[in-house]
DNA sequence: CTGTTAGCGCCTTCAT
DNA sequence: ATGAAGGCGCTAACAG
């Protein structure tokens, strides 16, 4: 039923290394070159990317290591790698480690083992691979891109999103627009979360204020949560901001409940920029940490790696406050 | 370096062909299945899944056909889909189509010819592959699960949410709430929303009021330019519904941004009953689809097609209203 | 520029 | 229960 290279050499009064000439554009004289052409057109023939896997060692596979794809962060960085990479003819692979070291492993091993080429890895947390000797030994192997991390691997990209200068420019910002009871919201205690602490910290120290920091393992009610406790514990508070879009609109959501107006009693600023900050009432100013740049640089820097490309070994990009209704 | 079954083989003092019995959990002596496990754990060996599919003609690979992963309902249903398959050796391999089935037909070449064993296509956008003969006949080869939708190829299972009757159902408790001036915004024109917008038109005539039906393809900004149209249009209105949690967010937005007390001057219900929901202030109140059970179900019944277990070609899941704040 | 040949790592008869 | 040998479809020397 379906042709293999074989069935494509004798209809085309050829060999099958020069069928695979073709295929892999090396020089064929014009003429057979035609006829080829006309026999795979004829057939739509597509050489088994299998079989050419078990020769090069490849799939022409990339593996996504996020956490839960069904965060936004995560959708869209799986999202625009996806598309950078797909014109290039690599197909790719969303793993959902949902943060736990153990699963994320497993899949390192099995999307290896299935010819992945290489594994771009989305957020900090994936630095705590670094722990793991034997993790590291397999992805020796392969050319990896981290977002916000560092791997001691041989051929690794980081790309730097200056989370810390993210949250700090914001705090600032709400500084000089004269709030003075600002809240922060942390959610998970990851290093990256820590940094945006810190940024927020250290914007509020050097203006002379006590930074206040509430905790939250809950993306989805935890911003709602920590706000009821602010309003208890404070009711002056003038401004909420935390590290994540969706905390921040669930703080928003508890404001408005309460009866506050949201930009004006209350400045309510959120982290990613995400397309929810446009659903919120009012739309969440939000840290645009360039989700869209960052995926489309790591999707392209693994290709440069694997063609042999020059390429550097960091890549820093700004965050910049994107400024809508809620502050 | 990565050792293949040959070493494992010499190395246990036996054949290949008897260690790939042991892989493959076929009948081999007790003292030498020791001996290979010895072998196969000292060197930490898996076998290449690219070779074994060359033979098998299978990479164990599924894959998940969506029109794009950035919005939520693809989102978890990719996530409930992988969460489910891969615990059983399956990797799955997510396709962004954007709703194009020029660009879904490459990926399914694609994913045919890496040795994709199953195909899910999540939503009703999908039937109309059946019109393309070409790509039937190319999924004939292989077991296909479609969401709200039937193509016409030889292993196909339906699972059905239905949709309008979700619709007809939030129509009809708002009616029963007392409200009159119903709005109704659709988003695209694909069968499922035609589908849902039926649901609506005919819980209102039932009820001896008219259809007031507003059209989008926006689905970040749609629902606040429809509703602000409505204003406009009929100050009176005392409840919209949409089919999409997305659109009637942003809905929402506008009545609240327009001083409406949304859940009490006016109603909103959304469609989907994402976690997002909760995100809206107040909450809204939405039709539950069921992704995670119709997700599920999709992926178990791949595999048990794939298994050559009995199967059921049709699926019928019920939605139910989930009430919050918003209505 | 082209054809022959030897693998790639595994599964699967077919004997034993 | 085990081993030998052929083949899955393709690429990559090698020789012409």
């Amino acid at each position: 039923m379906t042709k293999n290279i074989y069935d494509i050499a004798r209809e085309a009064k050829t060999s099958i290394s020069t069928v695979s000439r073709y295929l892999n554009n090396k020089n064929v004289r014009p003429d057979t070159k035609e006829r080829i052409k006309a026999v795979i057109e004829k057939y739509n023939y597509h050489p088994s990317s299998i079989a050419k896997g078990l020769v090069t060692k490849s799939m022409k596979l990339i593996a996504v290591m996020v956490v839960d794809i069904r965060l936004p962060h995560y959708a869209n960085a799986s999202y625009f790698i996806d598309k950078e990479l797909s014109n290039t003819g690599y197909r790719v692979i969303v793993c959902n480690t949902s943060g736990d070291l153990n699963t994320c492993a497993k899949y390192i091993d099995s999307v290896l083992n299935m010819g992945c080429e290489g594994i771009i890895f989305v957020g900090s947390i994936f630095n705590e691979l670094n722990r793991y000797q034997e993790i590291v030994e397999k992805l020796n192997s392969i050319p990896v891109v981290i977002t916000n991390g560092k791997l001691d691997v041989e051929r690794c990209i980081s790309i730097y999103i200056d989370d810390k200068k993210g949250i700090y420019d914001a705090t600032k910002y709400l500084i000089n627009k004269g709030r003075t009871h600002i809240k922060y919201i942390q959610y998970t205690n990851n290093q990256s979360a820590i940094l945006k602490a810190d940024g927020y910290k250290e914007a509020m120290q050097e203006a002379g204020l006590t930074p206040s920091i509430y905790y939250t393992n809950d993306i989805f009610n935890g911003g709602y949560d920590e706000t009821r406790r602010m309003i208890l514990e404070d009711y002056a508070l003038d401004a909420i901001l935390s590290g994540e879009d969706l905390i921040s609109m669930s703080a928003s959501r508890a404001l408005v409940l309460e009866g506050k107006v949201v930009g004006k009693d209350v400045d309510v600023i959120g982290f990613n920029s995400s397309d929810y900050c446009l659903l919120a009432a009012p739309a969440l100013t939000a840290v645009d940490n360039k989700i869209e740049e960052s995926s489309k640089t790591a999707a392209s820097l693994i290709k440069d790696i694997l063609d042999g490309k020059e390429y550097q070994k960091e890549v820093h990009l700004e965050p910049t406050l994107k400024i809508r209704e809620s502050a």
